[in-house]
DNA sequence: AGGCAAATACCATAAACAGGGTAGACAGAG
DNA sequence: CTCTGTCTACCCTGTTTATGGTATTTGCCT
């Protein structure tokens, strides 16, 4: 089948299969001429729907993905999800246009780790290719933005009325499924106090019993995971 | 005090008042004539040292913080901390070698928007500049890679004893504080056959009461909050 | 100083729970 | 067809909670 069955993964002298998804055809011969004259690799289809796309896949190995989003036929996505499934050591590289938050976290998550704007020029192209399969992530900045607003903002819901600190750590001690016996020790207090504690705990989060309010603080971010 | 009190911020024709802090001199004195050759901002200050520039944060204000990360009197995260508090509408962008998991992510919770690696050129700093200013997030590849990667880790414990959808719809129930009853009711089963239930769940999350039950499925992601 | 809220402590009781054993119906796997 | 796993159901007993009331100490605020 192959040419060269010598090196085996030292060193990456097997070229980098690659198939395009773009439904533009002026723009999906751009980037085909582009990835065609790229040394590094060896374009395996230029294809234009999405079908098209995940029927070639199924019949032939490929190691990187560039993938439009909003296809004719369907959603890039797809694309990914089946080349993740089916080649696990391939890559994914969405070029779009789409920068909505949903559409950008639906491709991380399905498995892209490179994200171009489609304003990105033909050297910008060659050089994310060779970033990403160097086992980098070439994102546009500001689609990694989006990446980095969603993981500082998870401050869910610090709101409610506040715990003292030792109802939250009467909580934390409920968490783990402490009795009020092994509650009362671990935090050297009578057994008779601790039911108090949690009597007030139970009003603050509008709980009736443990297992509520462990599930309501957790809701509520007032306790880790 | 400043000079064009005029536009109010419909157009950023201020100048971004930038601080460096970077303990490696040659490093410092190159970053910040770029910095000084940049049209669009103004240098503050070229700090080497932590103090020095938690104490200039505190007198004068700051719109962009280039900061390194490993410091001789302590670690540039406490910076951008600082910035962050102080003010909340300025940028931190790291510029540093350090590309550990953690170290990045603690950056990035800390608030950071940029990171680049210390091999990055002039044209490259500036123009990262200009991104971030612009409400991108610039990011080396490598760097972004963390972020993909924690971003589609998240599968944070499918492992362990499966639960029965039966099951499931109790530890909702329990997560809620219904009673046996209730739950009973609520699905329609005998009171006496819901203990039977939940004594299967407790073995197989190694739980030997509700909360501890409840905390144990919400750490392993088998119930959502 | 006086007043007030929080945290601490103790007691008593009814309700709910945990865990033990036993067993029938039913579906899917072998 | 038999075996296994699951869901269902019941009983019993000791333990744990939930909740009421009351009181002391500490620290904060007026």
């Amino acid at each position: 089948m192959t040419d060269t069955p010598a090196s085996p993964d030292l060193e990456r002298t097997d070229p980098v299969r690659v198939l395009l998804l773009e439904d533009d055809t002026p723009l999906r011969e751009r980037f085909a001429r582009i990835l065609e004259d790229w040394p590094g690799g060896e374009l395996v289809a230029a294809c234009a729907t999405l079908d098209e796309t995940l029927a070639l896949l199924r019949q032939q190995p490929v190691d990187l993905l560039m993938t439009d989003l909003n296809l004719p036929d369907g959603h890039g996505i797809e694309a990914i999800h089946l080349l993740s499934k089916l080649y696990p050591n391939a890559d994914a590289m969405v070029i779009s246009v789409l920068a909505d938050d949903e559409t950008v976290l639906a491709a991380i998550e399905a498995g892209a780790v490179g994200y171009l704007l489609k304003d990105a020029d033909p050297f910008e192209l060659v050089e994310s290719i060779e970033e990403l399969r160097a086992g980098g992530s070439p994102i546009s900045s500001s689609i990694a933005r989006i990446l980095v607003r969603r993981m500082t903002a998870p401050p869910p819901s610090p709101s409610g009325p506040p715990l003292t600190p030792r109802e939250t750590e009467i909580l934390r001690g409920i968490a783990k499924g402490f009795t009020y016996a092994e509650l009362a020790e671990w935090l050297s207090i009578s057994r008779q106090t601790v039911p108090v504690h949690i009597k007030n705990i139970y009003r603050k989060l509008a709980a009736n019993n443990r297992s509520e309010a462990v599930y309501e603080a957790s809701r509520r971010g007032l306790i880790r995971l």
